[in-house]
DNA sequence: GAAATCTATGCGTACGTTTGCGCAAATAGT
DNA sequence: ACTATTTGCGCAAACGTACGCATAGATTTC
C-alpha cells in the first residue's frame, strides 16, 4: 500500500509533468488521435468524441471545427479502442472448410455483402476439412472478439465440444450447409431432399425409367438427403429401388467416370443418372461420348450444385441450384435476428432454403419437352 | 484545474472503493479476463499477463497455476485490448473487386493460407468494381486497425488519391494482378505478356499461321499485355499482326460466340483463336460445333486463366495458368517483408509471376505432338 | 558480513475510445 | 428579478492488456 505522501507526490509529478510538455504533439507516427485533435482544438476529449459521432449535445459550431480539423490532419478513428471500450467489435467471424469451388465462394460473398451493408467487417478463416484446424480457428475468432460467429463444418467433425465456448459466452452461432443433426443450433441449410426428390421426379417426368444415382460419403447430411429424396421419388412413382443403381464414391470427376463404367456394364443398363455432385456428372459425361451414347437421347444427366461449368458443357447440364449467395445472405441475416434478440430467450432458429432445379439439355427427352 | 483537495478526495474515494467492492468478481457476462484470474489467484494482473505469454522471469509454479484457472475459466485473450496496447492488431486487409469466379477465389485461398500461417487474420471486402467502395472499404480497414492491406483495384480505378492515406501511416500497401502502371508501389503480377507470347507462340509451333486474338478491354493492363504477347509472337514468326483478325469485346461466354461467328465471316478464315480469357473461348467452341466445325483440326483454341472447366470440356481446353493461389501467396510474403524492414528505407518491390501454358487438346494438331 | 546478483512479483500507466455525471452559463418561465 | 430548464462542455472512469520500473527475498560473490 502506498503511503500518502507517495499519492501525492506521483499525482504533484504528473501535473508538472504534463504542464511542461504541455503540446506533446503525437510523435506516435503520423496518427492523429482524438486526443490530438483535442488538445489542438483546446477542446476535451469527450467534446471531440461527441461531436465525432454527432452528438446532439454538441453545438453545430464545434462540430464543424473539429469536422475540420479532423479531415485535415487525417484522423483515422481506432476500431480497437472503440471495440474495447463499448464491448462491439462490429467483426464476424467466418469459417469454412476451404475457399475454392463455386458453393463456398458464393456463400461467402453473400456473407460480405450484406455483412458489410449492416456495418460488419468479415473475418475469414478455413478449417481445410480437418477438426484440429476448426478447433484452433475458433479460438482465434473468439479472441478477436468477433461478434458472431458462420461455419459449415469440416467433413470430420463429428463431437462439438469446440462449439460449447462459443455458446457459453453467447455468441451467437450460426451452421450453414453442413450442420450436425440433431442439435439445438441456428443454421441454414437447403432442403437437399426436396432437390435430390425434385431431379429424379424431374426424370420420372421426362419418361426415364431405370434411374441410376451417384451418392457421395453417406455419413454426410447433405447426401444422404439427397439420396432420400432420389429414393422418394422412385417410391413416389412405384419405381423399384435397385442397389445395383447406386453409386457412392467422393463425387470427383475420376468417379463419376468409373461409376459409368460399372453401370454400363450391366446387364439392363440405366437410362439416367442422378449425381449428387456436378463434378462426378462430368466424368459420366465423358464416358458416355468415349461410348459414343448420346445425351439425352441414350441416356439422361442431372446433376447438383449448378456449378459454374454446368452451362458450358455440351450438352448443358441440368443441375439443382443450391442458391449459395442466398445462404449467406439468410446467415448473416439469422446472426443479426439472433443479435437482436433479448439474450436470454435464445430460441435456435432454422432457414431452410429451397433448392432450384435448373432444366438444361442433359435431361429433357427428345420430343417430350414440358 | 482540479483544487488539490479534489485530486485528494477522488484519491482517498478510490482506495476506499475498491477496498469494499473487494471482490467485484465479473458481472460482465461470462467472461473472464486477466485481472479475474489475478483476483482469484490472489497475484497481480502483470503476473498473470507474464504467465499467459511464459515469460522467463515467471515462476514454473506460478505458470502452471495460472494456466490451469485459465482453462477452468475458459480464459480467452482479447485481441482487441492486446492490439490496442501493442500497437498491433494482427489483422491483414484484403480487397478485391469480387469474391466469385475462380481467380479473386484462389488468390484469396491463397492469402488466407499463409497469413494465417503467419499469425495473421485476414478481414476481406469487395469493391464491386467500384471506386467509392474502394474508397470507403479503405477508410474501414484503416479504422479496423490492420497491419498491411492486399488490393486488386477495380476496373474503373484511374487515380490514386484513396491509397495516399495508406502510405501517410506507413502501412504496408501490395497491390496484385491489377496494378495501375508507372506507380511506385510494391506488386504482385503475372507476365501477362509473356502469357499471350507462349500461347501464341504455342499456336505457331503447332503449325497454325492464321491466328486470331480475343482481347478485353484495352485500358486494363493484362488485357493490353497479352495482345502484346500476341503480337510479339507473331512478329516473331514474321506473320503479319492483321487487325481484321483482332477481336475486342467484355470477355463473356456470348462475347466469344460473336467474335467466332466474326472470325468465320472472314473471306479468309483463322486456323486459331488465342483467347484473353476461358469463357470467351467456350463461347467460340460452342459457336464452331453449330457449325460442325472441329477442334483443333479445323481451328485451334489457347484460352487465359486456366478457369475450371477448360479440363472439363470437349476437347479440353489449353489455357494459360495464372498461379493464383501462389499470387496471394506472394502478396502476403511480400507485405510481410515490407513489415519487417527499416521502415526508413521504404522500397516497392515487385514481384513477377511466370505464367504456365498448360497444353491440352484444343491447341494439339493431330500428328504433330509436340 | 556486506555487497552484488538473481528471481519472482507488484505497481502504475498507457493504448484510444466512450459515457455517466456534474457544472457552469445561457435561456426560459413566472 | 428569481428560480427552473436547457445547452454545451469537461472530468474521470472504464474496457483488457503489456510493459518499464521498482522491490523483497534468496542466493552468490569477494
Amino acid at each position: 500500500m502506498r503511503t500518502f505522501a507517495q499519492i501525492v507526490a506521483h499525482y504533484l509529478r504528473k501535473q508538472l509533468c504534463s504542464h511542461v510538455l504541455l503540446t506533446p504533439t503525437n510523435l506516435s507516427r503520423n496518427k492523429a488521435s482524438i486526443s490530438d485533435l483535442a488538445r489542438q482544438l483546446g477542446v476535451s476529449v469527450s467534446t471531440v468524441s461527441r461531436a465525432l459521432s454527432d452528438k446532439a449535445s454538441i453545438s453545430d459550431a464545434t462540430k464543424k471545427k473539429v469536422w475540420k480539423l479532423a479531415k485535415e490532419l487525417h484522423y483515422q478513428p481506432n476500431h480497437l479502442a472503440a471495440g474495447l471500450r463499448k464491448g462491439r467489435s462490429n467483426l464476424l467471424g467466418v469459417m469454412v472448410p476451404h475457399i475454392d469451388g463455386h458453393f463456398f465462394t458464393m456463400v461467402v460473398k453473400g456473407i460480405e455483402t450484406v455483412a458489410s451493408k449492416a456495418g460488419f467487417n468479415v473475418m475469414i478463416c478455413q478449417s481445410n476439412e480437418d477438426v484440429a484446424h476448426e478447433r484452433k480457428n475458433i479460438e482465434t475468432l473468439l479472441s478477436a472478439q468477433v461478434e458472431g460467429i458462420l461455419v459449415s463444418l469440416a467433413r470430420t467433425t463429428r463431437d462439438f465440444k469446440h462449439f460449447e465456448k462459443v455458446r457459453k459466452q453467447e455468441i451467437p452461432l450460426v451452421f450453414f450447409d453442413r450442420v450436425l443433426d440433431g442439435l439445438d443450433v441456428s443454421a441454414v441449410v437447403i432442403d437437399d431432399r426436396e432437390g435430390g426428390y425434385q431431379a429424379t421426379k424431374h426424370l420420372i417426368q421426362q419418361g426415364y425409367r431405370r434411374i441410376a444415382h451417384f451418392g457421395g460419403p453417406q455419413y454426410l447430411n447433405i447426401y444422404k438427403h439427397r439420396r432420400q429424396g432420389y429414393i422418394d421419388a422412385l417410391l413416389e412413382a412405384g419405381l423399384p429401388v435397385e442397389e445395383e443403381l447406386v453409386f457412392y464414391c467422393d463425387m470427383t470427376q475420376e468417379d463419376g467416370v468409373r461409376g459409368m463404367q460399372q453401370m454400363l456394364a450391366l446387364r439392363q443398363r440405366p437410362d439416367a443418372v442422378f449425381s449428387s455432385s456436378d463434378f462426378s456428372v462430368v466424368g459420366a459425361l465423358q464416358e458416355l461420348k468415349r461410348h459414343h451414347l448420346r445425351v439425352p437421347t441414350d441416356i439422361a444427366l442431372v446433376g447438383f450444385s449448378n456449378e459454374t461449368f454446368t452451362s458450358l458443357t455440351e450438352p448443358m447440364l441440368t443441375s439443382v441450384d443450391q442458391r449459395c449467395e442466398q445462404m449467406g445472405q439468410s446467415a448473416v441475416r439469422l446472426f443479426l435476428e439472433m443479435r437482436d434478440e433479448t439474450s436470454s430467450a435464445f430460441s435456435p432458429r432454422r432457414v431452410v432454403l429451397q433448392p432450384d432445379l435448373l432444366i438444361r439439355e442433359s435431361s429433357q427427352r427428345p420430343g417430350r419437352r414440358q
